[in-house]
DNA sequence: CGTATGACGTGCA
DNA sequence: GTGCACGCCATAC
């Protein structure tokens, strides 16, 4: 079944998910690429984000495993402060 | 098509 | 505890 195809891009699929994060609540490049279906490609996560930076993608509620906010095209202490505001940290 | 990039992750010094 | 280097995959040009 092609039409029930869920290789819907991994981009596409890392947008979904990034787009399910819910409000207060952050999920690591990895955690996002195992969702996505590959959970060895949390690299092309962070690339797929960046060039597409969609603005109903909560990107900035992804950070690293590490617990530091990773990157933001507005600027990492932006991303930070977003995730304070929104009760993620 | 092939190359270069990248907002990562992990290990080691 | 901190910093550096390597490896990995997919995207974009």
């Amino acid at each position: 079944m092609r039409a029930c195809d869920k290789k819907k891009g991994f981009k596409e699929k890392v947008l979904g998910v990034v787009s399910k994060i819910p409000k207060g609540r952050t999920k690591s490049y990895k955690k996002v690429a195992l969702l996505a279906g590959n959970p060895g490609a949390y690299r092309a996560v962070g690339n797929i984000l960046k060039r597409n930076r969609d603005k109903k993608i909560p990107c900035h509620r992804v950070i690293r495993s590490d617990g530091t906010v990773g990157g933001y095209n507005r600027g990492e202490k932006k991303k930070k402060e977003i995730l304070k505001k929104e009760g993620a940290f």
